[in-house]
RNA sequence: GAGUCGCUAGCUCAGACGGUAGAGCAACGGACUUUUAAUCCGUAGGUCCCGGGUUCGAGUCCCGGGCGACUCACCA
């Protein structure tokens, strides 16, 4: 016999014990009326007399996650989602039956308590319990006690485990879904709309990547697991929601790294009448009040470096950061020549037969990208790269638009929108075109975002922003996975 | 997709040179009424990721496979 199947045994012999004693182990009995929280909140600051005088009754319910057995008496931890609390249980104060009952109670099982606050003699506040309720039985261990859960494979593939044993990890989920409410708090304040688009398209556009395909049967119709919900958003500023946001999910069938999920949270925001230089400004504003609200302060220690969010965040033109992290004058990079040949020295692979907007961008990626550590706005983002982005009016070559880099990663990626249904149309079919051309894929347009467009955008600038790497930079984690609760794995084979 | 590294008890980890597989925690039995990585005595627990090969003998060496981590590639 393993070890695993008589630890099954033994906790399930227990369970047989506790139904003939007339105890249901998985009862939903109790409502607890507080939380660790509030019992720490309540003796704060109180002296051992005070705490002890109170006549408060607690009563709490949550995972016992350690058990100190003294015979006639034992000490155990109750982690609810709060924290944890400590409970003290004897068997002269609750009477013989009621602790025989308790011996059967195990690391991992749930349960409910009742009683008033004592301080140890080493000080630690603890619940004396009156009576206690067992919610749910476990069968299964947790990891040690000491080093929690470490395996990186079981921490995201049982993140169940990792949530119940490493504090950190839970901080983390709850700061997500802090910053995610703080995005939308401060969205809505400004009058955007939020609003789902669909995820199942059609004609998977607004972005370039490799999509899902799936397959509606009652429509016999293909359909793409969405990689950006950009062109839906655009119809709604046709049908005059003048601001709107989304914050929900694209798919991308690429490959996986820290920085990479195939499923990941984007949020998308348009806003009518509005320039991609009105957006470097609301997107200062929305990290200062996420950094103010989170930190109360624009200092944010990622991965040993201390970021600096105090606006205004530097500024620089596409070209010029890749002539400076290629030792270049800006001006000699306007020789698309001389611009293929730096490229070609710095490593970057061409075919020949890119345009200088993309050697250019390709230049910048390979030389300037990883440096741009502190807040950085790059613009100017040549026409070629940029299929859906206005173009500059002095210069047609580049376009009104910025990405944000922090920590040498992108993080938001903005810009002016095209509004023109006939320019729309010469750029989709450009790209199409272009895309045939690499993949052998039939060139397709999405027609019906064209006629959309024909009915009249307003002007308006957008941007998405990877919520993921903003949790990542805001969480100090180093992989994406860190800040994604379930992240794809590959399934395990029996 | 390529390269490097990893996989040993439920968990965290040791296992030179090839020679009967170990510890701590968790579990089980016992002692203990203010402990807190409780302590003390005792017990049990292994497909050493899988499959081949070399060898008298493989957790250890070789080959193939699986899963993962990192780096690179891909992801405008």
């Amino acid at each position: 016999m393993n070890d695993q199947r008589e630890f099954l045994k033994h906790r399930l012999q227990k369970l047989r014990d506790l139904r003939a004693a007339g105890i249901n182990p998985f009862a939903n009995t109790f409502k607890p009326r507080h939380t660790a929280h509030d019992v720490r909140t309540r003796m704060e600051g109180k002296t051992k007399e005070e705490i002890e005088g109170c006549t408060d009754v607690f009563s709490l319910a949550g995972r016992i996650m350690s058990l100190r057995d003294f015979g006639k008496s034992s000490f155990f931890h109750i982690q609810d989602r709060t924290g944890k609390v400590q409970a003290y249980i004897q068997k002269n104060k609750i009477g013989e039956n009621r602790y025989a009952l308790f011996k059967k109670i195990d690391i991992g099982d749930f349960i409910g308590v009742c009683g008033r606050a004592f301080l140890t003699h080493s000080g630690e506040l603890t619940i004396l319990v009156d009576d206690f309720t067992l919610l749910t039985k476990s069968l299964r261990p947790l990891p040690e006690k000491w080093h929690g859960l470490q395996d990186i494979e079981t921490r995201y593939r049982q993140r169940y485990l990792d949530l119940i044993v490493n504090e950190s990890v839970r901080a983390t989920f709850q700061t997500r879904s802090q910053i995610i409410a703080l995005v939308r708090e401060f969205l809505v304040s400004r009058d955007f709309l939020e609003v789902e688009t669909p995820m199942m398209q059609p004609i998977a556009g607004g972005a370039a990547a490799q999509p899902f395909i799936t397959h509606h049967n009652a429509l016999d119709m293909d359909l793409y697991l969405r990689i950006a919900p950009e062109l839906y958003l655009k119809r709604l500023l046709v049908g005059g929601f003048e601001r709107v946001f989304e914050i929900n999910r694209n798919f991308r069938n690429e490959g996986i790294s820290t920085q990479h999920n195939p499923e990941f949270t984007m949020l998308e925001f348009y806003c009518a009448y509005a320039t991609y230089e009105d957006l470097m400004h609301l997107t200062e504003d929305m990290f200062c009040f996420l950094c103010r609200e989170l930190f109360g302060s624009f200092s944010v220690t990622y991965q040993g470096t201390v970021l600096d969010f105090t606006p205004p965040w530097k500024r620089m033109t596409l070209k010029e950061a890749a002539a400076v992290y290629a030792e270049q004058q800006p001006s000699a990079l306007d020789d698309p020549a001389h611009a293929r040949a730096v490229a070609s020295r710095y490593g970057v692979v061409l075919s020949g037969s890119e345009s200088h907007g993309e050697v250019l961008t390709a230049l910048f990626e390979a030389t300037a990208e990883r440096h741009l550590i502190q807040p950085t706005f790059i613009t100017h983002y040549p026409v070629e790269v940029s299929p859906l982005a206005r173009a500059n009016e002095d210069d047609p070559t580049v376009t009104d638009r910025f990405e944000l880099y922090v920590a040498g990663r992108e993080i938001a990626n903005a810009f002016s929108e095209l509004t023109d249904p006939e320019d729309q149309r010469r750029r989709f079919v450009a790209q199409a075109e272009a895309k045939a051309r690499l993949t052998g894929d039939p060139v397709v347009i999405d027609e019906d975002f064209l006629l959309a467009l024909e009915h009249g955008m307003p002007p308006a600038a957008g941007e998405g922003i990877g919520i993921d790497r903003l949790v990542m930079l805001l969480t100090d984690a180093a992989s994406i996975r860190d800040v994604i609760l379930f992240p794809l794995f590959r399934a395990e084979r029996s």
